[in-house]
DNA sequence: ACTCCGTTGTTAAAATTTGAACCACCGGCG
DNA sequence: CGCCGGTGGTTCAAATTTTAACAACGGAGT
């Protein structure tokens, strides 16, 4: 066990700003959706994937994936969401374990009406605060990102050996 | 009330890489800690926190702000830690309402051992991911996206009147 | 058709977070 | 001194997340 690699100056600085920012972000939209329209930012982004998806329905499985949510969360967001009447559950014909999650007309009324605070939002907390080249700089990076860690679930070490 | 500003293609891409990364950083790193070292990564921040104060210790309220979290959340966090023994309050000499949470000799010998896991974990989450310069670019951006937020607790249009 | 393993979604209990209500206290002012 | 608005921490209840079971089912191999 050879002494860890620590991370230099540079490095630290990158994710004290990530971890801050993060967290500082977060709170400002869980914050204003809260306020402005009643509903969570988990909620929301339900709403947003389940309105841009074919038939305003995705299987519960997928839905949690895109979330980067526990199975067993969302199906308690699902359930307030349904109760709320933005959602409705209806049964996979192919599979009877299957269940989708379907937006109603209500749903696709209260995203519309929350999306343009929640648009505002983001612009003040994220998008207008950076120049287009530094947006284009954190697309690229956090994209990778993403795309990394949602392709390996978890290894302790999964890097080629060299040579 | 005009039509809001959507965000463009670019800004979509830079939201959404964000959103997917910081969800996906969390959980993994929530994780790792949570399996290694039994800490959850809010804990962590604490005794991070702590160990870099100048004596130990630091007042509650300077140390919810610093972890982006909210005072009660920080009470019972710091009762776990307590129960623990990787943390003990003192009560402020100067301000009789005022607590002090001190890192114990335990909780620096708890933050030295999960440290290096902690470490490779962040290096492989987002670090490593990233040339130096996207690190330098993220760093400058949510650097500056951080500054703005805290600076501002909540204005609907604080933007200097042009001109 | 039958067995076995992996999947799907839910459930239950514990842990954590949130938000409001509270108490006690600080500090300035009359 | 005595009052007042504001601060520092805690407490409580309600909301949410996590974790580990669970029950039922799909699908491939035999």
């Amino acid at each position: 066990m050879t002494e860890p690699r620590w991370l230099d100056e540079g490095e630290k600085a990158a994710w004290i700003a990530f971890l801050s920012a993060t967290n500082l972000v977060n709170r400002r939209l869980e914050q204003q959706l809260k306020d402005d329209a009643g509903l969570s930012h988990t909620q929301y982004e339900v709403l947003v994937q389940l309105n841009a998806a074919a038939d305003g329905a995705l299987r519960m499985t997928e839905l949690a994936d895109r979330l980067v949510t526990s199975k067993s969360g969302l199906t308690y967001q699902i359930t307030q969401l349904e109760r709320a009447g933005l959602v409705s559950r209806r049964s996979c014909p192919s599979d009877v374990r299957g269940v989708f999650a379907e937006i109603t007309d209500q749903g696709r009324e209260a995203l519309r009406s929350a999306a343009p605070g929640h648009v505002e939002a983001v612009r003040q907390a994220l998008i207008d605060v950076l120049t287009p080249e530094q947006l284009g700089h954190i697309a690229a990076g956090l994209g990778e990102v993403s795309r990394r860690l949602r392709a390996e679930p978890r290894c302790p070490s999964q890097a080629p050996q060299g040579a």
